[in-house]
DNA sequence: CTATGTGCAAAATTTTTGCATAAAA
DNA sequence: TTTTATGCAAAAATTTTGCACATAG
């Protein structure tokens, strides 16, 4: 748990950014919330015991965790863009009910597999991927 | 081809809704443009041969696309929705590449094969999905 | 006729930016 | 002390909406 906090720490100083007290709290806040949180989610969270951070810091530091991959954005289609944090975990991809919402975390090692031969296929070097499966959760398909 | 023009169609008098102009020549031209257009590309393309087309019926009319099934919404990261015509074609996936945002397209069998085992392991009914992989095509990659 | 669609401009949303001030190195 | 960060509010960018008028069925 450290790691993502010292891997955050590593990339401020490579790039000569700074450590603030905003970063750190934004940081903290992002880890103890749960996956999937919208920006106005977190800021809304940080807001009741940090009043004074503003939106632009939580958008330009969420960007920073991103740059330096420990957070992943994700669009849902329902216009907010969400953050995921990344490291530690094993990456898994997502089941989402179009109906009630409720996101599902699943991983499939033979999925990746193909997926890294698809890139070989192509010559293309993956950073990154992403898996969505869209459409009714056990409880919405029932009546 | 006709095929898209008759869903469209028959999924307007389905619902009871109506057959205009603007929807007509909105989806030409989303025919005849290539895939992943982006809502601003469009409607600039319309523009050109019909100026007096509104943003708000393209905004609308994509929706529609998509609603009936002859359409396909896709955010790839940039702020902006992009949509692809959907009938017809099997159904693939993207390489994106993050530095020229080159988009090929691919599809392997496979892996929605797995993807329907992942489902039904959840009890989940898919409707849709979503594979994107990002990084380097093989121009990118060299120096 | 009647219900739906359109165009426009205004509103709502979401995200980015400029700038004076504050804080870190 | 010099550079980067912050907070605020303003600006951009994208998408949605209200409404009077137009058009399809």
């Amino acid at each position: 748990m450290g790691k993502i906090r010292d891997k955050f720490r590593r990339y401020l100083s490579e790039k000569g950014l700074k450590s603030t007290q905003q970063r750190d709290i934004i940081l903290e806040e992002f880890l103890a919330a749960g996956s999937h949180l919208s920006i106005e989610e977190l800021y809304l969270r940080i807001r009741e015991k940090h009043p004074n951070i503003g939106y632009a810091t939580v958008y330009r530091t969420l960007k920073l965790f991103s740059e330096c991959g420990i957070a992943e954005e994700h669009q849902f289609g329902d216009g907010q863009t969400r953050y995921e944090s990344v490291i530690g975990e094993e990456h898994h991809d997502h089941l989402i009910c179009t109906r009630c919402k409720r996101i599902i975390e699943f991983e499939d090692p033979r999925i990746e597999t193909l997926q890294d031969e698809v890139a070989r296929r192509h010559n293309f070097k993956i950073e990154n991927h992403r898996l969505e499966l869209y459409g009714l959760c056990a409880d919405c398909q029932k009546p």
